[in-house]
RNA sequence: UCCUUCUUAGCUCAGCUGGUUAGAGCACAUGACUGUUAAUCAUGGGGUCCUUGGUUCGAGCCCAAGAGAGGGAGCCA
């Protein structure tokens, strides 16, 4: 018999039908008379109850009936005579697919996600990432949804990348090198030439550069892929490799990428409030009682925008001892963006930074001192997005290069894309991961994502 | 990478000032219970106290080094 998903017989008023449900024994409880096995399949964080009268159904068939047990389950499904449930199925036949025995890792309660991150093969099984995975499914179909929905094309940018020109850290080399005995040139340095692709490569970090080229002809683009660092980062904010999305839009100045980001940031907190109730209530009780309140009160605000340098004003004038110097000209440091986002309690766009710590391709104001940059900072979270109108004029755009000591050459064909046809665009970088961990309450990224990469672990 | 805390049963944790046989809850096994909601109750089995070395009559506890994990910071998204 076809099985029918749990999630569709709990919200179900036929009744008095026969069903079949495939799914995993969460637990089994009960006495002489009766026996209740709970069962998750996964489509729902809810379990569905199955009662087993002892009396039509020997205790012995039920042995295999342990928790973690994968069982196939046919009986009526009826109207619940307990509390807690409306519908319950009234067992006919059991069949214990795949056993689970004492030795199985998960159990009924107590469970850290530091001994999750662990198990990460078995993990999918719990309510918490049961939940985290369904909201992380939801919230990535709503990207592409929303993007659709605005006439955005979706542009795969490559992952494999041949050139360093972000600078933006330590990047994971692709080869096919043998690296116990590499070709090598004259003066003993690797002979590249003779690698796949004939030259060095890596895998990205970050498709933006494409996604311009891409903008530059559809219009309206975005990325939507998996990115690589391999800066050595141990923090619950950080991942080796993560899941990044870059929308890059012609004709559109800084104003008109400010109001992308937020509207698109609050779009995606509401498709979560709207679509994702049963697990989002799970975290909010199971971990972050403020959660729901939380994610609510972004969607209503306005988010705060100010410029750099009223940013650093506002510290300046806080009153506050901090630990890094507040100095006009140097980065903002956590502890800085904490304070303003506490100080705003609402989301913060900054905008307007100084040039020199922002990269090279930022469209550069009037003023000669700063660049149209924006940071988008959230509570706890600090960037989630970071992004900028773009420099579209080709002298100035080549200037930077030279005076930022970047391989001009290895960017012929970004360059380019200033030399003919140039216009106005702009676009934004966010970490999907980040946006994960702001939705769902979590508070380690490595909790948000299936498989997490970080420095040393690789495991599953 | 730096700072800091932690590592004791399958899991979560106690463990006194360094002293005889290292405990609890959950899980598991057995039994009880007429519909349970992480069921409950009783009984039982279960230990490389992270590793190595040191101090001591004696180390789970003190010291040193190493491994792993958490938190904070940096780099960033």
């Amino acid at each position: 018999m076809k099985n029918t998903k749990i999630i569709d017989l709990l919200s179900s008023t036929e009744v008095d039908r026969i069903v079949n449900i495939k799914g995993w024994v969460r637990t089994k409880r009960g006495n002489k008379n009766v026996a209740f096995i709970a069962v998750n399949d996964g489509s729902t964080i809810h379990t569905i109850q199955a009662v087993v009268e002892l009396a039509n159904f020997s205790e012995e068939n039920l042995k295999g009936v342990t928790t973690g047990a994968c069982v196939s389950i046919t009986g009526t499904l009826v109207k619940s005579q307990g509390q807690g449930q409306s519908v319950e199925i009234l067992l006919k036949e059991l069949e214990v697919l795949g056993a689970a025995d004492e030795t199985f890792a998960l159990q009924k309660k107590g469970h850290t996600l530091e001994f999750l991150r662990e198990i990460a093969h078995l993990r999918p099984r719990t309510n918490t990432f049961g939940a985290v995975l369904r909201i992380r499914h939801a919230m990535s179909f709503a990207v592409h949804k929303y993007f659709n929905d605005k006439g955005f094309f979706n542009l795969h940018t490559p992952i494999i990348t041949g050139s360093d020109a972000e600078g933006a850290g330590e990047m994971f080399r692709v080869t096919t090198l043998d690296l116990k005995n590499p070709p090598k040139n004259q003066d003993g340095s690797i002979d590249f030439k003779k690698d796949f692709f004939g030259k060095e490569t890596n895998l990205t970090v970050s498709g933006q550069l494409e996604g311009e080229l891409g903008a530059l002809g559809l219009g309206l683009i975005y990325t939507f892929g998996p990115t690589f660092r391999a800066e050595n980062s141990n923090t619950p904010r950080h991942l080796a490799e993560f899941w990044m999305i870059e929308p890059e839009m012609a004709f559109y100045d800084f104003n008109d990428n400010m109001d992308l980001a937020e509207d698109f940031l609050k779009y995606l907190i509401r498709y979560a409030l709207e679509n994702c109730k049963d697990d989002l209530e799970f975290l909010n009780s199971m971990y972050d009682k403020e959660l729901l309140t939380r994610l609510q009160s972004v969607v209503d605000c306005s988010f705060e925008r100010l410029t750099y340098t009223a940013a650093v004003d506002v510290l300046l004038s806080s009153g506050k001892k901090f630990e890094f110097k507040v100095e006009w000209g140097t980065d903002l440091q956590k502890e800085h963006e904490n304070y303003l986002v506490e100080h705003f309690k609402k989301p913060v766009i900054l905008i307007d930074y100084p040039k020199h710590i922002k990269a090279f391709y930022m469209k550069q104001n009037e003023d000669g001192k700063t660049v149209r940059a924006m940071d988008i900072l959230f509570p706890w979270i600090g960037e989630l997005i970071g992004g900028s109108q773009r420099e579209d004029n080709y002298d100035k755009l080549l200037a930077r290069v030279k005076e930022m000591n970047i391989h001009e050459e290895s960017l012929w064909w970004y360059l380019e894309t200033r030399k003919y046809g140039t216009c106005p665009h702009s676009g934004f970088g966010m970490g999907f991961e980040r946006l994960m961990l702001f939705v769902t309450g979590m508070t380690n990224i490595r909790d948000v994502i299936p498989f997490p990469r970080t420095p040393m672990n690789a495991e599953f």
